[in-house]
DNA sequence: TGAGAACGTTGACATCGTCAACATTGCTGA
DNA sequence: TCAGCAATGTTGACGATGTCAACGTTCTCA
């Protein structure tokens, strides 16, 4: 790879692909992305793109995955850090979940909805999700091993937690709600309200 | 309108081009929707929809009308049932909006998602979506005039429960929980665990 | 009954995803 | 060093799509 200005060989076209992708999808919603824009946007011709991923939708799943890199590393720098007490490190994980989808709705959207990618088998894809999703419910058996939790299915109470966390997101994501409200007291009324749902009663 | 088989005249195409592209939505998403697909479903020609709504947008945009309607009728059979003792009415919203969107996901997504409708200025879908949310925060109040529920802002409480079954309801329509779970007992721990964060400390 | 409104059809064009054929560059082994 | 192959990019072409314009058909009502 040349770092001149030769300027038939990109560089790093893949890379710069799946960044110009997930923007597009920021700006204007998985219909915008098109590829022969992205190659128009990054000064190649409009089947570049095909050297690098089969087809759009593979370009896709190339973003999703990359999205669910991140939102993993997110979670585990939360998981390292020192538990806290009560259940403010269950808080964390909800609070740092909302806010990765807020910064990358892109990828975000790609990741947990099947609009843009329609492939039925999508192994790789389903077991990054999965493997979050597990994660959490570890996480709820622990509560429930202390006895700081209900005892319920945990497999369901995850589903409930994931489900607050995902709803707020969405609705942030799709601008469902009034651009005058308090984003950060939203959050964190939401993640209360889920602790205090699911709070071992008295 | 002709009620005989004279083919030139379909008789309701507008309606039925509401029901097609519903259905074609619930099949394979809105991004399998197309106007030609749609006439050829209806054995019209291919731009004999564009006798009835503008573009594609604006029937979208007609389907999340619709479906705003029907969801309204949904909720306010609900509000005119009996009260019902505690919370109970506040549970009967929740689910009934989380099986609504179930057993019209192509409506749901268009409602409640930017994806497929990209115009700007639908003050008409704005006026309803918000009018529906409006109801929600009154009912809220009117919880916490009774002390049912923790007196916190209205608004953001509204937010809160909207997030929570907009959550589950999205999560089920996307794919994204596995088909042995119990539906039923999930909808029924959400809007439990939801009712018991919000409810009046002790 | 006849004329305009309402409704439907075909032709045409730009854009899109994508494949095939071809051009250019980078790298590697003799 | 350099020939040749792999990697990377480009252009041409095709079928599908959204949509407009021009035109045909049917309905309605004065």
């Amino acid at each position: 790879m040349s770092l001149d200005g030769s300027a038939y060989h990109h560089g790093d076209l893949r890379t710069a692909l799946l960044a110009e992708a997930a923007a597009m999808i920021d700006e204007g919603g998985t219909s915008s992305v098109t590829m022969r824009a992205i190659g128009r946007r990054l000064g190649v011709s409009r089947s570049a793109p095909y050297r690098h991923f089969a087809d759009k939708s593979a370009l896709m799943v190339a973003v999703a995955t990359a999205g669910f890199g991140h939102l993993r590393d997110r979670l585990e720098a939360v998981g390292a850090g020192a538990p806290g007490a009560g259940m403010e490190r269950l808080r964390q994980f909800g609070e740092v979940y909302v806010r990765f989808a807020l910064e990358n709705p892109g990828h975000y959207r790609l990741m947990y909805g099947k609009e843009a990618i329609s492939r039925e088998d999508l192994p790789e894809l389903r077991e990054v999700a999965n493997g979050l999703f597990d994660e959490l419910v570890r996480v709820v058996q622990s509560y429930q091993r202390s006895g700081t939790i209900k005892r319920q299915d945990p497999q369901l109470q995850a589903y409930v937690a994931w489900g607050a966390v995902h709803g707020l997101a969405s609705l942030l994501i799709e601008g469902q709600i009034l651009t005058d409200v308090d984003v950060d007291g939203l959050i964190r009324q939401t993640t209360s309200t889920l602790l205090d749902g699911i709070r071992a009663g008295r």
